[in-house]
DNA sequence: TTGAAAGCGCTACCAC
DNA sequence: GTGGTAGCGCTTTCAA
């Protein structure tokens, strides 16, 4: 077998061999425009034969556009994102679009590469589901005149949509619904990267149970987005002297590290103390005891992603609703 | 400000900008050989006034080579999978490369296409860390001589490395600590794609209890990859009538529904019956019990395939040794 | 229905 | 040190 033949894989080669120009397999291999039935099938042959693959990177080039679509998470651990990731994924398939992930370990620096990598590789669109943000990047997405969607940071621009949760109405309705429950000491477990600007999670937490003005205490933690970390700080938290009977977690991945920090500690769940979670991953549902939490449609928020990276959708604002998915891992308070 | 200057991110007019010639543009782009430092400032600064950001498609073209690996796996909400997924990164992104993921959700079909995307994007070498396998994938991998590992499936060739965990050995290990603690009736609880060549796994089980002779009763089910599949399985493996008092799953990722399935059904871990998992992801540890399983160096993996792709190691077979990591998901069978 | 050829944006080799 | 330029493999007019 020719050395030639084995290595050469490309359309010209795949022409000579078929007998046709190179526009022909091009042809075919786009089913475009109308190619006889006889010709089409040579050229088909010969791709068979020689063993070709485009070059999705001359594809590009020449084509001067792409079908991937880009998504920068923050933190590939947590299921959240790979949920979401899935979402945009089904969506994107659909529609004849691959979707590249770039994790950014909640590092600005490696949110800028990341970034700077989707650019260079000439996106159709880039999703940014991140805590951390960083003004430079936002300006230079703003820039690139790539659509964009932010999950939850960032402002609508010409070329941005965002979509957002309202955290706050679902912190305000897990409040509302430990208040009633007769919680009158909280606890909110965060982490570090919530969202840049001041805490915004953190924030939401203080306004929530501020509503119910001195009447409920309470105390906030922060640690990494990580079961660990919220071990850590359940630890730190009841060392401190504070003793709450329910603990608000910024999302699920701490809640579940919380749920095991207070067994160690020789509490039961709920009837010593409540714990709630946010996001609804699915662990959520196996977890012990099932986690009371605030459903958030992951796989649905990387459909509308792509929708809005793929459609004209530019500059808007979509709203999402979250709602309380109340399981066991909550209870009345109990005096002691 | 003119249109030109807005949308023509090009070298050339970085080098028009910058009053220099393309070829300089791309040397000091590559800190490639000596540019001296007063152009070199010139046209770093005319690429940042242009917010020019290098085609990557058109580099890898004219370079005749790419920066990245690609990496398929069968189901990414796996976190076993994140996690190897996450070990290849931090080693790709020492080398400067980066990686490509593309999940099959078990689909032979999704497999061979996403073989050909990465085979198209010229990917520099190809993990595979699937369950399902094709022959025409294999050969076409084979064929393509682009240099490959896969997990646990497949067969050396002169430009694929294999990695293998001695599953058998962890298996075997599993079921002989569980006799040893007086469990004579087990089951296994695998999934459907278990490794294509007549479940492997489900295999390697039945081997294991066969060495006690019919001093141990068993039974197999299998469901779907999931904690919902292995619900199922449970439900399905006690309706049948069968009473283990250990049930073996194929992966953590299972386990924990199978943790789920027995409590429903009024049963208590490890009292009443013993459960244990397989690959000890991070959530092993925050289910309650925390899960008996077998530790599987998954983020070592990913570095180990990165090696085996970027360095000259061919045709070799890179064995894993597992471990039994003991926790409270297991005890003694009590009679009843 | 098909072919010829001009790029797409970049790298790398050869001059100067 | 720096510039000129021939491709890399493909798409896409424009003709035929």
């Amino acid at each position: 077998m020719s050395d030639y033949i084995k290595n050469k894989m490309t359309l010209e080669a795949v022409a000579k061999r078929a007998g046709v120009s190179t526009a022909t397999v091009s042809r075919v291999l786009n089913n475009l425009e109308i190619v006889k039935e006889s010709t089409r099938r040579r050229v088909l042959q010969a791709v068979e034969e020689l063993n070709y693959y485009p070059n999705l990177h001359a594809r590009s080039l020449a084509g001067g556009r792409t079908n991937s679509l880009g998504v920068i998470v923050s933190n590939i651990c947590n299921p959240f994102f790979v949920d979401v990731f899935v979402g945009m994924e089904a969506a994107a398939r659909q529609r004849d679009y691959e979707v590249l992930v770039e994790h950014t370990n909640y590092s600005p620096a490696e949110l800028i590469s990341g970034v700077r990598s989707m650019i260079g590789r000439r996106v159709a669109g880039l999703a940014l589901i991140v805590s951390e943000m960083d003004d430079d990047v936002m300006t230079e997405i703003a820039n690139s005149s790539i659509p964009a969607v932010f999950y939850d940071v960032g402002f609508p621009g010409s070329n941005i949509t965002n979509i957002r949760v309202r955290y706050e109405v679902g912190m305000q309705r897990m409040v509302q619904y430990l208040f009633a429950l007769g919680h009158r000491k909280m606890a909110f477990l965060g982490h570090h990267a919530s969202l840049a600007p001041l805490e915004i999670r953190k924030n939401t937490f203080i306004d929530a149970v501020g509503r119910f003005g001195s009447k409920v205490e309470y105390r906030t933690v922060l640690n990494t987005d990580h079961p660990n970390g919220a071990m850590q700080a359940v630890q730190e938290l009841f060392s401190s002297g504070f003793r709450p009977t329910a603990i608000v977690c910024v999302n699920d991945y701490m809640a579940i590290g919380a749920l095991r920090a207070v067994r160690a500690l020789g509490m039961s769940v709920p009837d010593d103390i409540s714990i709630t979670g946010f996001d609804n991953i699915e662990f959520t549902e196996f977890t012990y005891p099932p986690l009371t939490t605030v459903n958030i449609p992951r796989r649905h928020i990387g459909e509308i992603a792509v929708d809005a990276l793929l459609r004209d959708a530019q500059g808007r604002e979509i709203f999402i609703e979250p709602e309380l998915v109340l399981r066991d891992s909550t209870g009345p308070f109990q005096a002691r």
